[in-house]
DNA sequence: TTATATCTTATTAAAATACTCGGGATTTGT
DNA sequence: ACAAATCCCGAGTATTTTAATAAGATATAA
């Protein structure tokens, strides 16, 4: 049940390019280095999120890369499926066309799988670029209140 | 964000023992062959289940496996733990020693793997071998409703 | 025209997954 | 006492996935 570094690289490239909204283009490369990423692999990360439009692309020299849409128009389940597929616990509650089992209609296990499912498309539909850019605003603001206690 | 099939076949083979409560030790062959699962791979599975508890054995010839605790005591989120591990979608927001960042307590993209990592737990937690019995007994009666019907 | 970028495809090392295999220990029924 | 059934344990292995790396083609600003 783990995330691979696709989905969490994917996440933390699209935060960065939506807090470096109105700077132009930005290159891979200041994202890879800022966020810790090899840029050759970031590369192959970014093809799908612009196949996928959440991303546009700007060719040459001072080129780079910028939100496809408005940060609360990206959901991070958006980035996930791009990255890591549908969302799926296992095959056969696979969001997109699941692998039927001949049991499926009296299969209690698969239930299960479908709760499981639903409450992770829940909290990654529900959280938006926009709302990481808000969230991490709040965070700003209270480390300066605690410095300003200490 | 997939379970592997540990998680899965220990799921289905310990609701197999629950239904098969009070006909004595439940040998691992026949959950296997019930379950469609490859019984020396079923045997790596249990012997974890076993060490947690969640199954007693009885050896020697009529042997077989037998629920370690009530069904309504063993909920699906203590399975997969023994069988998958804690409950991570990263390993910075693991159940059990998260991996520390230096970063964490700024990272706006840990909060949403804890959230993730959260709602799963709830789910898995929520649902008990006893829930499954219910809903297999629903499933069946729902189905011999069905079928008076045609 | 040169440096800076994106784009594309292929290759690869390492790890994880899902088994398979062989043999030993324990108990029951004959 | 013995054979059959069963749990128990550790090692080995084929396949797949992951996470890169590499190399070069294409596009554009300065």
């Amino acid at each position: 049940m783990k995330l691979s570094t696709k989905g969490r690289y994917g996440v933390k490239a699209m935060f960065d390019l939506a807090q470096h909204m109105g700077e132009g283009p930005i290159s891979l490369k200041s994202i890879a280095e800022r966020q810790s990423i090899s840029e050759h692999y970031l590369e192959q990360l970014v093809s799908g999120l612009r196949k996928a439009g959440l991303v546009k692309s700007v060719r040459g020299a001072q080129g780079g890369y910028l939100l496809g849409k408005e940060p609360d128009k990206i959901k991070i389940g958006d980035i996930i499926r791009v990255l890591e597929g549908p969302i799926a616990p296992t095959d056969c509650v696979s969001e997109e066309d699941p692998e039927i089992c001949s049991k499926a209609e009296f299969c209690v296990t698969r239930t299960i799988w479908e709760k499981v499912r639903d409450s992770i498309a829940e909290v990654l539909d529900s959280i938006t670029l926009e709302t990481m850019l808000e969230d991490a605003k709040k965070i700003e603001s209270d480390r300066s209140l605690y410095m300003y206690y200490i």
